[in-house]
DNA sequence: CCTATTTATTACCATTCGGTCAAATATAAG
DNA sequence: CTTATATTTGACCGAATGGTAATAAATAGG
């Protein structure tokens, strides 16, 4: 019997599905921010009182971590995949790439990095889930990289984990950039251009 | 006779600094954001009754704006000195990127990168300011670029706008991610690994 | 000294904020 | 039908929000 799945037979059934909700909340946090949104604008995006909210979730911060992990796990899981597409490693590190970059221009944005620079300095909590996601992004980019360096797909003479780094920076600031900018289309380039910088 | 600088002879005088006020103003947004400040956190900051700041700026919104424009201009007299350092332009590069760095890691990010992802998508103002500061920020990079091509001390053969997108979007995952950890050394050498893989 | 003008200070305002609580409601079990 | 449990709903709360207006204070000119 899955104890989480099923709702417990006893009290009044509940009128909605968490997953719906919380990939409601977590969009509108992801548009407007922490600060930049209010409980009336959680409220209107699900379509629940804030009581239930509160029952259901606890306070709007611990709403806020939830739909947080929410947004890695589904974008991680959706990302991921592309990373195994074909044989060769630098095909592979390019579709990742490709695939988080038009994830980003079609989210405008990337909440991870939105809560990196708004929250992450004072809010211990979400710097250690970033921190966290940080770590594990940058090794699955340090292997593909190794790999393809093996191979000689990348011949430029650097450890695998320093061009990762690269990689990440080059990342957050595509995820920076498209958020503030309507025009994406001077940054398209950017992640091929520095890939193909590495022979 | 200079009427910007000169206290009007009639009234009462003013008892602070406009610039004064307008550095304790940068700083705060600077560190909490736009949403994240309120105004008693500005009184506290400058030292001046809301009224007061009202009366000499206008709304929030308004000293958000003078404040975002102060940072600029300050950051870019700051900065900008270093690229007129050296006979060599890649020198110049160099030395221009550090100094970049340094603010970053120093203030602990960038007001402009912050300002773009919190405001920008939603403030057609501080898009504006943010758009215009971006386009003379590239072309200023471009220039030192194209220089570097031509005496030989950059090799790869690439459009220098192109390579000079590639910085700013570097720059600006940098002052994300110094903003977001406080352990940066892992990002300290990634626009040296750029800059040396262009040859 | 008196007046005009500008700034400083304080009291005040309506609204919104995050958060709580009690009552109403809907189900399952006995 | 009654009871126990869980959810929905809307009223309610104190505090903080951004913003305003009236008053007090300080200067220059006449």
């Amino acid at each position: 019997m899955n104890l989480s799945e099923q709702h417990r037979s006893v009290g009044r059934p509940r009128e909605f599905e968490e997953d719906r909700v919380l990939e409601a909340v977590m969009n509108t946090f992801w548009r407007k921010g922490y600060e930049g949104t209010s409980l009336k604008d959680l409220c209107s995006a699900t379509g629940l009182h804030k009581g239930s909210l509160y029952q259901a979730f606890g306070d709007k911060h611990q709403l806020f971590l939830r739909s947080l992990k929410y947004y890695m796990e589904q974008s991680f899981k959706e990302v991921a995949a592309s990373a195994y597409l074909h044989d060769s490693p630098i095909a592979n590190l390019r579709s990742l790439l490709n695939e988080i970059t038009a994830k980003c221009v079609e989210g405008e944005g990337c909440m991870i990095l939105n809560s990196m620079v708004e929250m992450a300095p004072h809010d211990q909590e979400v710097k250690q889930m970033i921190d966290q996601s940080y770590v594990m992004q940058q090794r699955f980019l340090t292997d593909l990289i190794d790999r393809a360096q093996r191979v000689g797909e990348i011949t430029i003479k650097k450890e695998p984990d320093r061009l990762a780094a690269v990689l990440m920076v080059t990342l957050a600031g595509l995820a920076a950039t498209v958020k503030g900018f309507s025009n994406t289309d001077h940054v398209r380039h950017v992640l091929d251009d520095v890939l193909s910088s590495w022979a």
